[in-house]
DNA sequence: CTGCGACTTGAAGCGCGGTTCAAGTCAAGG
DNA sequence: CCTTGACTTGAACCGCGCTTCAAGTCGCAG
């Protein structure tokens, strides 16, 4: 029913002692003991993807930790989220844009390859100037 | 015509001491000297930019360095961007989906959120099971 | 000549996300 | 019983991307 750190690590691609880091940072608790081994509901493992996804797509595990607790009445972690979908969206346009060049890349004969223009001009504006 | 450190660092949005790091890294180089201080050729801002889109993507500094030089000729490096390319697609569609995941959560009534199965869902599966 | 302020250097420090280590504990197997 | 092997703990360490610090150097204003 429960599963053992080791299953859990297995399954999950993180080392145990990435599990215990997270269960430090209060990600994860245990679900119970095995002696002294950790075990966990198979739920966690639900959990540790959605936490490599937040992680994966820029979150500070501080931030998930706190995001992981959201309750409806949070409203001012609502608007945190809701910012942080607005932060997201722009890494999509920006890694979209990115993606673009890399593909121009493949194809691409100037010397060096930076000096593209059509490779930079995928990249976005200069900040200012 | 050049721009002195202090010049760059304001308009690129970077320290001083980042661009003397990304000198040390090889990833710039100044054009000139005032005196002690730096000075670069206002492409340097470019490359600054280009520079700050590939590690905001999640570029290692290192490897942004040695994509910084490719050339047309070297295919294995050619090989490399189209790799990157490939993850950097995922990349994309993995934050699609955190996104959408993050929108619906600023609607949602689940408590707490994270519990919410079309939140879950848009995650993208658990990695095996 | 005397500040002043923004730079220079190398070296040390920091926050993050973990891993590694030493020493100890447990369950199962022979 | 004793070993084996995977875990336990806290603490130290690591790589990355910088920042900060101490001590020194420059250009310029007064």
């Amino acid at each position: 029913m429960l599963l053992d750190i080791g299953e859990v690590a297995q399954r999950s691609g993180l080392a145990p002692s990435a599990l215990r880091f997270y269960e430090r940072k209060g990600l994860i608790m245990a679900d119970g003991r095995n002696g002294l081994r950790r075990a966990y509901t198979p739920e966690t493992l639900e959990r540790l993807a959605l936490i490599a996804c937040a992680r994966d797509a820029g979150f500070a595990l501080a931030e998930i930790a706190t995001f992981l607790g959201a309750r409806p009445s949070d409203t001012e972690l609502r608007e945190r989220m809701a910012a942080k979908e607005r932060e997201v969206s722009q890494r999509v346009d920006q890694l979209t844009r990115l993606r673009d060049s890399l593909r121009h890349a493949a194809v691409c004969t100037h010397d060096p390859i930076v000096d593209c223009p059509e490779f930079k001009q995928a990249l976005g504006r200069v900040p200012s100037g």
